[in-house]
DNA sequence: ACCGAAATTGACAACGTTATCAACTTATAA
DNA sequence: TTATAAGTTGATAACGTTGTCAATTTCGGT
């Protein structure tokens, strides 16, 4: 339809309303499908919003409205283009858009400053809820959003110093199965890579390892440990450091999807990747192709997405019961790279 | 700092204009800055504010505002789960965040409805820009938002009936340096396979392969090409067909990221990987570790986020000069895959 | 002590919308 | 025909903020 007014900007439902002839309030009522509207009324204001191209302001609206619902949340992710960030993104698009409900998303970085910054703009945005995969460790911050009223429902990793909803993946119970497929396999010198420890799952994780290793009997040799790697080449590095060692070890266990990456790199580089073992903490693209294939414990982010999303939506929709706390199963997939026997 | 007031719902200006024992206007001096507010004043408001733990209402101000920005622009992606498109929206990201600009992500799914239904909701939202992975092929819908203010710029594939930025790759370039280089390595019989033909990038990149066949003389085999073929197992599927041939192609071109990984995961099952050169289009983790490491012709999404990001600031920012189409290059980058001889 | 200028502060309207309630029109029943 | 109910429509205030402009306070110079 053509733009038909003189004015910048814009048009109103004010101008909609000047041009069908009736009051701004008959216009809000055929916006919001109100029943009182007769069709003849109905039909002009519809040919006046259709000839001025009018867009229904929603801020505007959700001002004034009662439910004051900004149909919007935030999503606070380490990494939207991290593989495992962004299928739990995907997933929680999916819930909201069916509620026609639209998805700010930010990166923190695990970066505490910034996480901070964007949780801030969030709710100076008034979302109705928030999705959080922490980087700090201290969210008694959050107390005041959610008195006044912010639901939120934190992801991957638990809130700390607040009682809220949580969706976790059983990091120890996947590693330790891990590490158990691997002295299954007769290894004993079991090399472990463990993100930043700063990272709760990483802590996690790296103490699933601890005790499977106990459980065996196996003493833990510090050699055999690095932590801290984060990122592909920190990764490649350590690795070659670990095989380098007078007694290197036989098999290697990556806590995470980017430090598997950079092990596999290293392993095949030197020319090991036949001979030394490999599990990996989350599943990678294309990590079936590889010779061997890599073996990985596989996280599950969609379901855990899908899970948040509908969490988070119960509680927008008024659902005060206790905090939920919901542990998602890992799952061993073996390809290869984990079964290399000692 | 402790809540210490009865009502429900956020603190308004009012109310920490009411602690503070100044007026609302003063309150509102305070957050924004102005020069004009006594030391003493100030740091009274400051106090109502902690106090209060109020939270600035960023639609509540937009509104009333001259400039009447949101401060938020809205991303329209084909998947912000697929690495290329989150590696677009990670880059945009961090140039919006650097001027305190928020970004609304949606994923079209190559479903024309949802991208209207995704940038209606946008505009509804008031973005101040928009980015646009298209997927439909007329645009003069966005006629008016563009009028009535609402920078945009396009990504990856051209706007159509409408002028607008944009900033691409050069899809029948990179495709016809692939396929030179297959028939450098002696190949005459190049399968191809592509994505949806209504993906206009699907349909160049289909172009440059038809191009650089006609110019090294070699004639077009229909039985060899397979068009619309989407995802990661119809990828697999194709390629099992074509392999199945009586005559079989020597390489394969495929010509999108996941069914790069299709055709792969059917080569090595196959056990032909070794014998039947591939190119794929757009680059994709792991691809270097592969045996052989898979050769493909690389995309910059970072480069292309960035570009398209700083380009709607200016915009938004006022520019008005005539539009800007900007083609990024691509990169061969040679792995095995596509240096198999015939 | 007093004037004028500068600095500081506040009252009020307005942004685009919806809630409330009153006024009007039409239909139904007596 | 009239009283009453039901269905439509509109006038006005309000949501939380900022722009405008006027009012008040402070201060330097005489």
């Amino acid at each position: 339809m053509a733009k038909v007014r003189g004015g910048a900007g814009r048009p109103t439902m004010r101008e909609v309303a000047a041009l069908a002839g009736v009051s701004l309030k008959t216009v809000s009522r055929v916006i919001n499908a109100e029943p009182a509207v007769s069709e003849t009324v109905r039909s002009r204001v519809v040919g006046a919003i259709q000839r001025l191209d009018y867009r229904h302001n929603h801020a505007a609206s959700s001002l004034r409205r009662s439910d004051r619902k900004s149909s919007t949340i935030g999503v606070l992710l380490e990494d939207v283009a991290n593989p495992f960030s962004s299928a739990l993104h995907r997933e929680i698009e999916d819930v909201a858009l069916q509620r026609g409900v639209l998805v700010l998303a930010g990166s923190s970085d695990e970066d505490l400053a910034r996480e901070q910054q964007l949780i801030a703009a969030f709710t100076s945005r008034r979302v109705d809820g928030l999705i959080i995969v922490p980087a700090s460790h201290d969210h008694s911050y959050l107390l005041s959003e959610r008195r006044a009223g912010t639901s939120m429902v934190f992801v991957d990793r638990p809130p700390a110093f607040l009682d809220a909803d949580s969706i976790l993946t059983d990091n120890q119970a996947g590693v330790r199965q891990g590490i158990a497929h691997l002295i299954a396999h007769n290894h004993r010198r079991i090399g472990y890579l463990g993100d930043l420890m700063t990272i709760t799952t990483a802590a996690e994780r790296c103490q699933g390892y601890e005790q499977e290793l106990a459980s065996a009997g196996i003493a833990l040799d510090p050699q055999l440990v690095r932590l801290n790697v984060h990122g592909i080449d920190k990764a490649d590095a350590a690795t070659v450091e670990l095989l380098g060692l007078r007694e290197p070890p036989t098999a290697l266990f990556t806590s995470q999807n980017l430090l598997t990456i950079g092990a596999s790199r290293a392993l095949h580089r030197l020319d090991l990747h036949h001979r030394t073992a490999l599990v990996g903490f989350d599943d990678v693209l294309l990590a079936d192709l590889l010779d061997p294939g890599i073996t990985v414990i596989a996280q599950d982010p969609s379901t855990m997405g899908r899970k948040a999303a509908e969490q988070l939506f119960r509680r927008i929709d008024g659902d005060q019961s206790p905090s939920v706390h919901l542990v998602v199963p890992t799952r061993l997939i073996t390809r290869g790279s984990g079964e290399i026997r000692q």
